[in-house]
DNA sequence: TATTTCACG
DNA sequence: ACGTACGTGAAATAT
């Protein structure tokens, strides 16, 4: 049976207005102060009814006018008492309006005639047709319509709350049929209508008189039999009664200019309704709007490939999109199946032994003037790489270019193909980047990284992010390429060596513990050593039976089992982590090629794995030993690693533009030391102990410092704490102004970002659990610092690279830590790279603060500080 | 697959 | 009343 939903429109944005407007409350505004609570919940609600319906399936939203219609001719007082609608929600029915058409729901109004009139007409002529009818809408008046084939869903407060009449729950509800709700209401009247009714007759006596009578005018004509003052009150007031009941009747005979076949609901354009948002800064609104509805502009089932041996008879002298058919995701060593070039919008799938003899193909890879358009060109450039094949000229790259429009979208392919309203539902298998041979789905992704060129330009254009995109983005992309081609040496002898000596201190410390304990039990369970800490042994933890650090720290005195548990941790992490984890990832070449991912963190900073490089012990002496089996074999060559000193809170002085940190970074002076002075009113020199914990305040400041948090950070009671956050904010007050100005600006805008422009949106802002919210404030605090560092560093890393190679240089980058850059040197370019990298380190971006860089070369790693 | 722990900036 | 410092990745056990 067909099915056909008809929405009762002023009705629901009624509701949706009154659901979310509180007294003394402000109403949800855009930038621009147009509210947006009443199409918020409105919205909501079309996408939860959305939601119920099938493909084929029909919808329909009947509006008023506004204007006066016959009813208002028939009786003057009609609707007379109701209140004007509040301006913020008259404002909001013609954007309902503007929200249904970019959705593609049909909706009608007709001069004269109510939306319950429309709505009846729709319906009946849906039944007469066979169709399954739902009505929604909150106006009672509509259970007049209920049949078998129409059920119509009364909301009480929100979506949540909706009963489906039909004619035995009506029957059950109401006590007769549904047609007779027009008869109760000729005799009960309507308040909000303004209908009179019966004077005199309530609920129980209009409900008894319907039982028995039946209709409306059988009670008028046994109202002497009724007598009484009920039967008195319908005689003398037959005429309003009749009135009344005829004004409730819902009147299905709307000349409508359409059939009822039209309302099949084809979908929404995920355009369409993206601006509509965007205008109206409702961007969680169409995030939230049911994906199933999408239409699929660009269909995956229609891209075809033909699969070739060579490109002799092919036209590859125009921009080509590229994408590897690659093993696994380990694209550093794996290797790939073959490739797919695309262009003139058809696709060209050549396997990889074929291609690596293709003088044709490998000559445009190699050629820079050609343009490639692709998704992760890093990984593209060193797959083929690692197979002998040179590739030139990232000309466009829609992962990078997805992530600088939206961070949120990280590494994965689905996500920024939905992005551009591609939709992979339909394709034929999983949506991994990385998958086993498959022609099909490479040969797709190299269509779209060409085909959404434009769209993704345009959105970047709109975001303001272009000079960011094509001037460091897109240059570092080729810069990590070159470094994680180049890797990282690393002694697996030296490694096993150390692995030895952990591996035997473990064995000790197993035999103690099990002895201290009283049992043997598996360490390395968080569970079982609650069990035996807290329970067994009767140690006092926290509630939730953490064992981490911090707990244990404050037991290491209560029992001698606590240190030796520390101590095991200690040596379980660095040989499962940091000898066994990293030995597997030591490629033939006796180097490890670790990926630097670009697109992946929330505020602009890199991140490394497979292995991850930029956690490599260095804070405990006997673990940053594991340093030591990093280094160059060959005599010639030495490790130089450089970092910025204090580089965020830098960053942070430059952005609120605050004049006293900005002085004592200038000045020279130790920054912890100077705070210091400040949190704690210090004349003289700060102790060590003061030193020490004014370094942790200006951490957590870059954090965006809460009290509990610093107080837990530092052993201190949140009053005292406080009173070091308030004495900081006092002492440099352009940073508290700052924050709020970031705070305020995200709140409005819905993001936050750095110098150069990189956005983070922070949609958390504005949900309703408290903690959600402030931790987004944090968040909000913190990425435009953080964020700018890391940009400042990868402009860096962009000029050294760039310099060495035309600078012909043997030194290389092999490694970046945030704020630390890792280099091979060759012993003949030691003060010249030093000095270059330095140079370029300090001057990469212009800030309002100098930057300072310091580190030293090493033979190993370890040595390098 | 989710959680816990711990390594880094 | 709430209970986290911000940003990551890897390896274990727990589910």
């Amino acid at each position: 049976m067909p099915r056909l939903i008809i929405v009762d429109g002023n009705s629901l944005l009624f509701r949706a207005y009154y659901a979310t407007a509180y007294p003394g409350v402000e109403i949800m505004r855009s930038h621009d102060g147009t509210p947006t609570n009443a199409i918020f919940a409105f919205s909501s609600m079309i996408n939860k009814i959305l939601g119920t319906m099938s493909e084929g399936e029909s919808i329909f939203v009947a509006f008023d006018t506004g204007k006066p219609t016959f009813r208002k001719e028939k009786l003057e007082t009609y609707k007379a008492n109701r209140k004007p609608a509040p301006e913020d929600l008259i404002t909001q029915f013609p954007m309902s309006r503007d929200f249904l058409r970019s959705l593609n729901i049909f909706q009608y109004e007709k001069e004269g005639f109510e939306g319950d009139d429309i709505a009846g007409t729709v319906a009946k002529q849906a039944e007469a047709k066979g169709y399954d009818v739902e009505i929604y809408t909150s106006d009672r008046d509509f259970l007049q319509l209920v049949t078998d084939k129409i059920t119509v869903n009364i909301i009480k407060k929100g979506m949540s709350d909706v009963a489906a009449m039909t004619p035995s729950k009506v029957l059950e509800e109401w006590g007769f049929e549904p047609v007779k709700i027009i008869d109760y209401k000729g005799l009960r009247g309507d308040s909000s209508d303004n209908l009179p009714g019966i004077p005199g007759v309530g609920e129980k006596t209009a409900t008894k008189l319907i039982q028995t009578y039946g209709d409306f005018d059988n009670i008028v004509a046994h109202a002497e039999e009724i007598g009484g003052k009920v039967g008195k009150a319908i005689l003398e007031n037959q005429e309003l009664g009749r009135t009344s009941r005829d004004l409730a009747i819902i009147m299905p005979d709307v000349e409508l200019p359409f059939a009822i076949e039209d309302l099949v609901y084809p979908g929404y354009d995920f355009n369409a309704i993206n601006e509509f948002c965007q205008k109206f800064d409702l961007k969680s609104v169409v995030n939230k709007i049911q994906p199933k509805w999408k239409i699929k502009n660009l269909n995956v089932t229609d891209i075809k490939y033909e699969k070739i041996s060579n490109f002799d008879s092919i036209d590859l002298e125009k921009d080509i999109g590229i994408a590897l058919d690659f093993v696994d995701d380990n694209y550093t060593e794996s290797g790939i199946y073959g490739l797919t070039i695309s262009t003139n919008k058809k696709q060209y799938y050549i396997d990889i032994e074929s291609a690596k003899k293709d003088v044709k193909l490998l000559a445009v890879l190699a050629n820079p003037t050609i343009k490639k358009y692709s998704y992760d060109y890093k990984a593209i450039k060193v797959a083929l790489h690692t197979c002998g094949i040179e590739i030139e000229g990232n000309y466009f790259d829609l992962l990078l270019a997805a992530y600088l429009i939206d961070s949120s979208a990280k590494n994965n392919l689905e996500l920024v193909l939905n992005m551009f309203g591609v939709d992979f539902s339909n394709a034929d298998d999983s949506m991994s980047l990385f998958s086993n041979e498959n022609p099909q789905k490479t040969s797709q992704i190299a269509y779209f990284s060409k085909e959404l060129y434009s769209k993704a330009m345009a959105e970047l254009v709109k975001n303001n992010a272009v000079d960011l995109y094509n001037n460091l983005e897109i240059p570092l992309t080729t810069t990590l390429a070159n470094i994680e081609i180049e890797g990282f040496p690393l002694d697996a002898e030296v490694l096993d060596k150390y692995g030895d000596v952990f591996k035997q201190k473990i064995d000790v410390l197993t035999e103690e513990i099990y002895a201290l304990a009283g049992e043997k039990f598996n360490i390395a369970s968080p569970k079982q050593i609650g069990e035996i800490l807290f329970n067994k042994l009767g140690l006092k933890g926290n509630s939730k039976m953490s064992t981490n650090v911090d707990v244990l720290k404050e037991l290491e005195d209560k029992h001698p089992i606590v240190p030796k548990i520390l101590e095991y941790r200690k040596y379980f992490k660095l040989i499962t982590t940091y000898i066994d984890g990293l030995k597997v990832h030591i490629k033939p070449d006796g180097k490890i090629h670790a990926k630097f991912n670009q697109a992946l963190t929330s505020t602009g900073r890199l991140s490394s794995s497979e292995p991850n490089l930029q956690n490599i012990s260095t804070r405990d002496e006997e673990s940053k030993e594991i340093r030591k089996a990093f280094y160059y074999k060959d005599e010639d060559y030495s490790i130089l690693s450089l970092d910025y000193s204090q580089i965020e809170l830098r960053v942070l002085a430059s952005l609120s533009d605050c004049k006293e940190l900005k002085r004592i970074f200038e000045s020279g002076e130790d920054i912890h030391s100077a705070t210091a002075k400040k949190v704690f009113n210090l004349q003289g020199e700060p102790t060590s102990l003061q030193r020490r914990r004014a370094k942790t305040v200006n951490f957590g400041i870059v954090y965006g410092i809460s009290d509990w948090g610093l107080a837990d950070q530092l052993g201190i009671s949140n009053k005292e704490a406080r009173e070091l956050i308030e004495n900081f904010y006092a002492s440099f007050p352009e940073i508290s102004i700052f924050f709020q100005k970031v705070i305020q600006n995200a709140t409005t805008d819905g993001y936050v970002s750095t110098l150069l422009g990189r956005r983070r949106y922070l949609r958390e802002l504005h949900d309703s659990n408290y903690q959600v919210r402030e931790y987004a404030k944090r968040a909000a605090m913190n990425a435009p610092v953080q964020g700018t560092a890391a940009d400042l560093i990868k402009i860096a890393m962009i000029k050294v690279d760039n310099a060495l190679k035309e600078g012909n240089y043997k030194s290389k980058i092999v490694c970046q830590i945030h704020d630390e850059l890792i280099l091979k040197v060759h012993k003949d370019e030691k003060d010249s790279v030093y000095n270059l990298v330095k140079n370029t380190m300090e001057n990469a971006l212009k800030i309002d603060v100098p930057l300072l860089v310091d580190g030293d070369f090493g033979k190993t790693w370890y040595d390098a500080k």
